[in-house]
RNA sequence: GGGCCUGUAGCUCAGUUGGUUAGAGCGCACGCCUGAUAAGCGUGAGGUCACAAGUUCGAUUCUUGUCAGGCCCA
C-alpha cells in the first residue's frame, strides 16, 4: 500500500518535511560521499557579499547553480559545492562609515584604523544567516558549513601567493615600460593612475560612487591662445571648462584625421579679444560654431588647411612664465591622438595631468608635467597671488582669465552647461589626480586571455564574441589596489626610492624575514590586516628600511583568485590536493554584470598563472569551461526592483505562499540570460501548468493502486502493451533523451519546455484515455499493464524532474519508490539519472497518435461548429486519408471513435465526396485572357459538372470545348449536404455525420444522465466505490431510452438497482436534452 | 559618444541552419464538471514577425541602415 495522497496538496508545509528528512538523513552529504569513487564535476560559488539581503535575483541564480549540480550527481559525479562570502571591500566600509558617521579617510584616521577595521570585521556577516535561510529554503545543496571567507588568513595568502607569482613573472620584452615606477618588466607593476579624487577628503571615489555625484553644471568655460614658436603672429585656439588646469599645461593635442585651418582675422573681434592680422589654428568644422568670436564668417580668411598629423610636433610658448621648462624638459608642443574630437570646443584641446586620456599621453610621450594644484586643491605654483587658493574659487577663474586677456592669450569665454562629478557625500567637487598604485599588466597577457576565451562555453553565445570579447580586446592594465582600509593587504615592501621591492607571498616567508632581522614572526592565525601589518618595517641585507605599499586589494582582484583563495592555495594544508581536482571548473553561474567583475577577474587571474608556470594546456588557462550569464530579474511590469519604489519582493515569503518549488520552475521556463519578469502570476502559472497536474497524477495512481492492492513488486501477468502505453512509454523515453541533451548544452527553457509538455501528454491524454482501464474489473492483464505502465513512467518521470522540482519529485519519491522497489535509494537525490530504453521507443505509434490526435482535434472542432456535445452519440464519421493514413489509424480507430463518441469510421478518398464544389468565373485571369469573350466562357463554367469541378479542387486543368482552365481560373466554394458537418484543420478533412436516429437519441439521453447521476454522486461526496440504488422518474422517449439501456446505467455509476417511474410530480426535476427527470441516490448496503 | 542585447498575437515569451499553414501560456469568446484535477478540460478568434533598403526564385530568419527599449562602459 502506498501513503494516502492529501489532495490539494500544501506544497509550503510538504517542503518543510522534506528538508527536515534531508537534514535527518543527512542527504546532502550522501549525494557527495556516495559519489567518491566518480569523476569529479567542479563548480566554482560565486561570492557574495552578506551585508546585505539576498533578493529574488539571487533566487534565480540560487536556482540554476542547484540544478547542473543535481544533475551531474545523479549521472554519478562528485560535486563538492562549497559556499563562499565575500567580506572585503568598499560597500562594508560604506556601511561602517554610515553606522559610525564618518565621511572622510580623516575621520577614519581620527577615529582608529584599528577600531574602524575592527568594526568592519564585526559586520561582514551581518546578513549571513538570511543568507543561508533563503539558500536552504529554495532547496539548495550547498556546504554552508566549510565556507569560505575572502577575510581569512588562508585566503589573504593566496592572495599574496598569486602576486608573487606575478611579481616573478616577467612579460615579454615589447611589454615592458620604462616609466613605471616599478616591476618595470614584471607583470606587477608600481605607476601613478588618474582617479577620481576628493581633495577635502583626500580620498579616491570609486566609479561606482562618482557615477552618484554627477551634477549638472553652468560654469564659465574660456578658450586660450597658446603662440607658436617660429610663426609670426600665429596662435593655437584651445578650449576648456576648468581654468585651472591650464595653470599645469603641459602639451595640446590634435585629432589626427581632423582638419585645421590657419586663419587670418580681417579686423578686431570679440571686443577687441581677437586683433586684426592676428593668425588663429583651430578645427575646420569649428570656424562656424565659433564665428561670432571671430567677427562674423567674412572676417576672416583661410590662409592654410593643415591636417592633424602634420600640426603634430608644433611648438609653443606656454601662457605664463612660470610654466617655462628647463632645457632637458619635455613639452608645449602639438601631440596628434585619435581621443580628440572636433565636437565641441576648437578641436584642439590642452593636456594638463589631471585627466586619464591627458595622463596618458603625457606618458606616452614622456612629458615633464608639473602639478600646480596640489591634492588638497590648492595651488602651489602660479602667479603670487593665486598660491594656496581653492582650485574652484571662482575668483580665481576670473583672475585667471584676465591674467590670459591682457597679454593678449584670451580668444573667448562664455557660460558653459556640463555635467561635472562631486562627492556624493559632502558636495565637494572632484578633481581627477594621478595616485599611485599597483597593477598587473594585463595588456601583457590579452593574447592568452582571448585564447583562453575562445574556449569557454558561454551561455548565451555572444559574449564570447561580444561584450566579454570585445573587453578583453580593449583591455587596459588592472589596477588592482585601493587606498583603502578594509581588505586584503598588497604584501609589496618598497625602500622609498622603489629601488628595493619584496612581495611577500605567506606569513610563513613574512615570518622568515622578521627572524632574520630580530623581530617578533606573525602567528599563523595573527590577524594580517591594516593596520597591524603596517607596523612591519623590513630591511635589507645592507640595512635600507622597507615600507609596506600602504593599499589594499581591489575585491575584484579578490574575487578572482577564488580557485585558489577558497582552499587557501598553496600554503593551507591539503590544498595543493584539492586544487589538483578542483580546477578548472566545469561550470560558473553568475550575472551578465560579472563580465567586468568576477568573469574578467577569474579568468585574468587564472590566465596569469598559466603563464607564471609555463602551462601549455590551453584547457586549463581558464578557470571555468562553461558559465551561464544571468540576466536581471524585474518585478511583474518590468520595472528593476529597488527598495526606493516599494516593488522589492521578498525571497522567504514568496516560497512559503508558492513552494519552492513553483519559484525555481519560474526561472527555468526562462532564458536566464533574458531579463525576466518575476510575480505571481509566474508562480501560478507554474503550479497550474506542471505541479498540480502532476499532483493529480500522483493522487490518481495511488488512489487506484491502493484500492486493488497492486504492488509494483508482484509478478502480475500482464497482456501485450496497448497502442497508448507504447506511445506514453516514447513519449517518455524523448523526454529523457531531451531533458538530457539540453542539460548537456547548459540550455534550461528547453528541458523545461520539454517537461511540462510531458506533464500535459501524461495528463491530459494518458490518463484521460486510460481512466477506464484502472477500476475495470475484467481483462485484469490490461490493467495490470497499465498499472505497470504509469509506475514506471512516473517514477522515471520524477527522476527527470529532481535537479529541476526537488521537492515534489521527492515526496513522490519516498511514497511511490522507496520501501517499494528493490533498487531504491534513501532519496530520488541519491538515486541516478534515468537511461533511455530504445526497445521502449516506438516511432510508429508516435506518428499515428499524432494523426489520431489530430483527427479528434478535428472531429471535437466540428461537433462544436455543429453544436453537439461529446454526450450525444454519432453514427459515423467521414475521414478523408490516404491508404498510409488509413493504416496509421488501425490500432487507433477504436481510441478516436470513444474520444469522440462516434460509432463508426468511414474513410474517404477525397474531399469531393464530403462536398460539391460550385465554380465561378475567376475574371481576373479569364478577362486579359478571352477579352469580351469571356461571356461566352463563364456560363460553360459555372454549369460546369461535379467530376469537373473536383477535379479543379484536386488541382487538376480540365479542357472545356477546347480550351484549358487551369484552378486558377476558377473560383471554388464548397458545399455540403445538410447532414454533413465538414470541417478541416490542418492536414485533416473530416465530417460528421449529424443525423439521429432513435437509437442515438436514446443513447444521447442516458449519456445526460448517467452525467446527472454521477454529478449527485459528487454532491453527495460519495466514495467513488461506493454503490447506489437509484430512482429514475421520467416520461416518453427518456423513459423508454433508460429501460433499454438499464444495464449501462447500472454499471456507469455503480448502481445495484435502477427503479423507473412515471413522473407524475413536475417538482424537483433535471433538464435532460429538454425533457424533465427526477432522480433520487441514494447508498446501497454493502 | 562606444559596445552588447532585445523588438514575433491584447500581455509574457518560444521558434525560424532562408522554403507549404510562425507556436505556447495568460487574457478574450464560446462550449464542457463521468469513478484524478474548476487551482480543471476542449474549441475558436487574434500576427505586415518594429520600420526601410539590399542579397535571393523565395526574407520573420542573412546584410546594411533607421526607430524604440534594456544593460554595460565612457
Amino acid at each position: 500500500m502506498f501513503a494516502p495522497v492529501p489532495n490539494p496538496p500544501d506544497f509550503p508545509k510538504q517542503d518543510h518535511a522534506i528538508l527536515d528528512q534531508w537534514k535527518k538523513e543527512n542527504i546532502f552529504q550522501r549525494t557527495i560521499d556516495e559519489r567518491k569513487d566518480g569523476q569529479d564535476w567542479v563548480f566554482y560559488d560565486g561570492p557574495p557579499g552578506t551585508n546585505g539581503p539576498p533578493h529574488i535575483g539571487h533566487l534565480m541564480q540560487s536556482a540554476l547553480k542547484d540544478l547542473w549540480p543535481r544533475y551531474e550527481t545523479m549521472k554519478g559525479r562528485r560535486v563538492l559545492r562549497k559556499a563562499g562570502w565575500d567580506t572585503h571591500g568598499l560597500p562594508i566600509e560604506l556601511t561602517a562609515d554610515r553606522d559610525l558617521g564618518l565621511a572622510s579617510k580623516r575621520d577614519i584616521e581620527a577615529y582608529g584604523v584599528q577600531k574602524y577595521v575592527d568594526y568592519c570585521r564585526e559586520t561582514v556577516f551581518r546578513f549571513k544567516s538570511t543568507w543561508e535561510e533563503a539558500i536552504h529554503r529554495v532547496g539548495r545543496f550547498l556546504d554552508l558549513d566549510e565556507f569560505y571567507a575572502t577575510y581569512t588568513n588562508d585566503y589573504i595568502q593566496s592572495d599574496w601567493w598569486v602576486l608573487k607569482q606575478a611579481w616573478n613573472t616577467k612579460v615579454k620584452p615589447q611589454f615592458a615600460d620604462r616609466t613605471n615606477l616599478a616591476g618595470q618588466d614584471r607583470f606587477l607593476y608600481k605607476d601613478y593612475r588618474v582617479s577620481a579624487w576628493c581633495p577635502t577628503q583626500g580620498t579616491t571615489l570609486s566609479n561606482f560612487e562618482v557615477a552618484q555625484g554627477y551634477k549638472e553644471v553652468t560654469e564659465l568655460s574660456l578658450f586660450a591662445k597658446m603662440p607658436v614658436i617660429g610663426q609670426e603672429n600665429t596662435k593655437l585656439v584651445v578650449w576648456t571648462t576648468t581654468a585651472w588646469t591650464l595653470l599645469s599645461n603641459i602639451a595640446v593635442a590634435a585629432g589626427p584625421s581632423l582638419t585645421y585651418v590657419r586663419i587670418r582675422i580681417k579686423n578686431d573681434a570679440n571686443n577687441g579679444l581677437n586683433k586684426a592680422g592676428e593668425r588663429l589654428i583651430l578645427a575646420k568644422s569649428r570656424l562656424e560654431a565659433l564665428s561670432n568670436f571671430l567677427g562674423g564668417t567674412d572676417n576672416y580668411e583661410i590662409e592654410a588647411t593643415i591636417s592633424g598629423t602634420e600640426l603634430a610636433g608644433t611648438k609653443y610658448q606656454p601662457l605664463w612664465n612660470f610654466q617655462a621648462l628647463s632645457g632637458d624638459q619635455n613639452g608645449h608642443f602639438v601631440i596628434a591622438d585619435d581621443y580628440v574630437t572636433a565636437d565641441d570646443g576648437t578641436g584642439l584641446v590642452h593636456l594638463a595631468p589631471y585627466g586619464e586620456d591627458d595622463y596618458r599621453l603625457i606618458k606616452q610621450h614622456k612629458l615633464d608635467f608639473t602639478l600646480r594644484v596640489n591634492e588638497a586643491g590648492e595651488v602651489v605654483e602660479g602667479e603670487p597671488e593665486w598660491l594656496g587658493r581653492w582650485f574652484k574659487d571662482e575668483d580665481l577663474e576670473i583672475e585667471i582669465l584676465k591674467s590670459l586677456a591682457a597679454r593678449g592669450l584670451l580668444f573667448a569665454k562664455e557660460k558653459h552647461e556640463h555635467t561635472y562629478p562631486f562627492n556624493y557625500k559632502t558636495g565637494t567637487p572632484l578633481v581627477y589626480f594621478p595616485r599611485p598604485g599597483w597593477f598587473i599588466r594585463a595588456r601583457a597577457m590579452r593574447d592568452e586571455m582571448l585564447a583562453a576565451n575562445e574556449r569557454i562555453n558561454w551561455i548565451p553565445d555572444h559574449i564570447r564574441e561580444g561584450r566579454f570579447g570585445k573587453w578583453l580586446e580593449n583591455v587596459i592594465d588592472w589596477n588592482i589596489t585601493r587606498e583603502r582600509f578594509w581588505g586584503s593587504p598588497l604584501p609589496v615592501w618598497t625602500s622609498e626610492d622603489n629601488e628595493h621591492v619584496v612581495v611577500i607571498k605567506s606569513i610563513e616567508e613574512l615570518n622568515e624575514h622578521l627572524k632574520r632581522q630580530g623581530d617578533d614572526p606573525f602567528a599563523a592565525d595573527a590577524d594580517i590586516h591594516k593596520p597591524r601589518i603596517d607596523d612591519v618595517v623590513l630591511r635589507t641585507e645592507d640595512g635600507v628600511a622597507l615600507h609596506r605599499e600602504n593599499f589594499v586589494l581591489d575585491s575584484w582582484f579578490n574575487a578572482g583568485i577564488m580557485p585558489w583563495g577558497q582552499i587557501g592555495y598553496p600554503a593551507a594544508e591539503g590544498s595543493v590536493d584539492y586544487f589538483s581536482h578542483q580546477y578548472p571548473a566545469d561550470f560558473i553561474c553568475e550575472g551578465l554584470d560579472q563580465t567586468r567583475g568576477w568573469f574578467y577577474s577569474l579568468l585574468a587571474a587564472s590566465t596569469l598563472l598559466a603563464i607564471a608556470r609555463e602551462d601549455d594546456d590551453k584547457n586549463r588557462w581558464s578557470s571555468y569551461k562553461n558559465v551561464i550569464c544571468t540576466n536581471l530579474v524585474l518585478d511583474e511590469e518590468g520595472q528593476k526592483m529597488s527598495k526606493s519604489k516599494g516593488n522589492v519582493v521578498p525571497p522567504i515569503p514568496i516560497m512559503e505562499q508558492y513552494g519552492a518549488d513553483a519559484v525555481r520552475w519560474s526561472f527555468f521556463r526562462n532564458n536566464p540570460w533574458l531579463p525576466v519578469r518575476f510575480g505571481e502570476e509566474a508562480l501560478k502559472d507554474s503550479l497550474k501548468q506542471v505541479f498540480i497536474p502532476l499532483w493529480n497524477a500522483y493522487s490518481f495512481f495511488v488512489t487506484y493502486a491502493n484500492v486493488d492492492g497492486w504492488d509494483p513488486n508482484a509478478d502480475y501477468e500482464m497482456s501485450e502493451r496497448t497502442p497508448i502505453d507504447r506511445w506514453i512509454l516514447t513519449a517518455y523515453n524523448d523526454l529523457v533523451t531531451e531533458v538530457t541533451e539540453k542539460l548537456e548544452g547548459y540550455d534550461v527553457m528547453p528541458a523545461a519546455a520539454a517537461i511540462t509538455d510531458f506533464v500535459d501528454r501524461l495528463t491530459n491524454w494518458y490518463i484521460r484515455r486510460s481512466r477506464r482501464r484502472f477500476w475495470k474489473s475484467d481483462q485484469l492483464g490490461d490493467k495490470n499493464r497499465a498499472y505497470r505502465t504509469l509506475y514506471d513512467v512516473l517514477t522515471g518521470f520524477i527522476r527527470v524532474l529532481a535537479p529541476f522540482a526537488p521537492f515534489i519529485s521527492e515526496i513522490m519519491y519516498q511514497n511511490l519508490v522507496r520501501g517499494h522497489s528493490k533498487g531504491a535509494h534513501d532519496s530520488i537525490h541519491l538515486d541516478t539519472w534515468p537511461k533511455v530504453d530504445d526497445s521502449l521507443r516506438d516511432d510508429t505509434i508516435k506518428a499515428n497518435m499524432d494523426y489520431a490526435r489530430a483527427v479528434v482535434t478535428a472531429g471535437r472542432s466540428a461537433r462544436e461548429a455543429a453544436r453537439l456535445k461529446v454526450r450525444q452519440p454519432l453514427a459515423k464519421l467521414l475521414l478523408v486519408a490516404e491508404e498510409t493514413q488509413r493504416e496509421m489509424l488501425a490500432d487507433l480507430r477504436e481510441l478516436v471513435l470513444d474520444e469522440l463518441n462516434i460509432r463508426e469510421l468511414e474513410f474517404a478518398d477525397s474531399a469531393s465526396e464530403l462536398v460539391t464544389f460550385r465554380a465561378k468565373p475567376n475574371f481576373v485571369t479569364l478577362g486579359p485572357r478571352f477579352g469580351k469573350d469571356v461571356k461566352v466562357w463563364a456560363p460553360k463554367i459555372i454549369n460546369s459538372d461535379p467530376s469537373t469541378t473536383a477535379a479543379w479542387a484536386a488541382g487538376e486543368t480540365v479542357t472545356l470545348d477546347g480550351e484549358e482552365f487551369g484552378p486558377d481560373d476558377v473560383l471554388l466554394s464548397q458545399e455540403a449536404p445538410d447532414y454533413l458537418e465538414v470541417n478541416e484543420d490542418g492536414n485533416v478533412l473530416l465530417a460528421l455525420d449529424t443525423r439521429l436516429n432513435d437509437e442515438l437519441k436514446a443513447e444521447g439521453y442516458v449519456r445526460e444522465l448517467i452525467n446527472r447521476i454521477q454529478n449527485k454522486r459528487k454532491d453527495l461526496q460519495f466514495e467513488v466505490t461506493q454503490r447506489i440504488n437509484l430512482q429514475v422518474f421520467a416520461d416518453g422517449e427518456l423513459r423508454e431510452a433508460v429501460e433499454q439501456h438499464r444495464a449501462l446505467i447500472e454499471r456507469e455509476v455503480l448502481a445495484i438497482r435502477v427503479d423507473v417511474q412515471e413522473l407524475e410530480d413536475s417538482s424537483d426535476t433535471l433538464d435532460v436534452n429538454d425533457k424533465a427527470v427526477r432522480l433520487v441516490v441514494e447508498p446501497a448496503a454493502g
